[in-house]
DNA sequence: TTTGATTTTGAGCGATCGTTCAAGTTAATA
DNA sequence: TATTAACTTGAACGATCGCTCAAAATCAAA
């Protein structure tokens, strides 16, 4: 019972999520939420406190949700820029169509909260800071395979794959660019294998 | 006196501008407007038709805006790439404080505006088509220069610098880190040029 | 089956949204 | 100075916002 009950706090939050990630946290309204997650005013208040609440706890979701299919991805392959290669594709191109927005959700939330003292701008700092501690991980793990060279840290690494994907994105965030998608992910994995 | 209604226009939509730069389209609300543009809604509404005209004229203005920062910095450069990096520079490093956001107008824009069919999102999609144009010419300066060499097209390096300074303005948009985006700024010209 | 605790419902609150428009002000012309 | 066209003002409209709460429904224990 107790399971259970997590188990549907979390659909609800992966719906709500998929909603806020697509349309943005302003131009999400309460009423949008209600159907996207079927729950009342009443029942939504008493579980997430708020609009801000409820958001929250999506954008903390869909971190774990973006490291578990990094996980996967690395998973089905012998190395680590295999993985994370798999990664880029899947995104910006196998998964274009089912994707709420090509622009990661976290970026999203970093872009539009002006507010820096905002606590869902904090949150995306925050969120973001240790996204990149796992991609430093991971880069490490490159280094030490003998994938990568040691010119660069994990670190230096992980913040060039940020900058790359992120850029990546937001310029394949319109229509019929598949093609051209897989030639610049190809450039963006030659260049960090000469970095 | 025709010139003088003009020049009233322009410095009312460089401030519109500059609050929906920094708030976003949604975030802003028609009463913070009249504050920063000292017009009352009757005025307003004759002057641009809507909230949303508004923001497609301060949209436009943006883009011609950084057009002309950009050829500010050409016209004191003796090469290209030299009066690009330094567009660069004083973007993200030395006008850092003074801009209202980190990231590009444009790209908030592109980014928030989730219904593919709204006029403000083909209003973006076509401002950035239209920088691009405009980046490929000075790109093909540069290969004509000898600045840079043509294994790649202006059109190819133009598209990865956008990944590249768009990347690095979203990673940017935090706190204390000049020292840190120097450095990167630097990589970045160094693989353009060895691209 | 009754009781009591928990959750859900949805009408509706006050605030704010984008926008309108009648009335007032301004500035140019005659 | 009187006339008129153009512009500005700000009160206020209907819609929608985030959110509350009393009442109804649900569920578990007795």
């Amino acid at each position: 019972m107790v399971n259970k009950v997590k188990f549907e706090r979390e659909n609800v939050i992966r719906a709500a999520s998929q909603l806020f990630w697509e349309k943005g946290f302003h131009a999400t309204s309460t009423r949008d939420l209600q159907e996207a997650i079927n729950m009342r005013p009443g029942s939504i208040y008493s579980a997430f406190g708020s609009k801000e609440g409820l958001y929250s706890e999506s954008l903390k979701d869909y971190t774990v949700q973006m490291k578990t299919q990094i996980d996967g991805f690395l998973a089905s392959s012998d190395t680590v820029l295999g993985g994370l290669r798999a990664f880029v594709e899947n995104v910006i191109i196998n998964s274009r169509d089912c994707n709420p927005s090509a622009i990661c959700m976290l970026v999203k939330a970093n872009n539009e909260f002006a507010d820096k003292n905002s606590s869902l701008y904090e949150l995306s700092l925050d969120l973001a800071a240790k996204f990149e501690a796992y991609l430093t991980d991971l880069f490490e793990q490159a280094i030490n395979n003998g994938e990568l060279n040691n010119r660069l840290s994990g670190l230096e690494y992980a913040r060039f794959f940020q900058v790359q994907f992120t850029g990546l994105r937001g310029y394949f965030n319109r229509p019929d660019v598949e093609q051209l998608a897989q030639e610049m992910i190809n450039q963006m994995f030659m260049l960090i294998k000469r970095l």
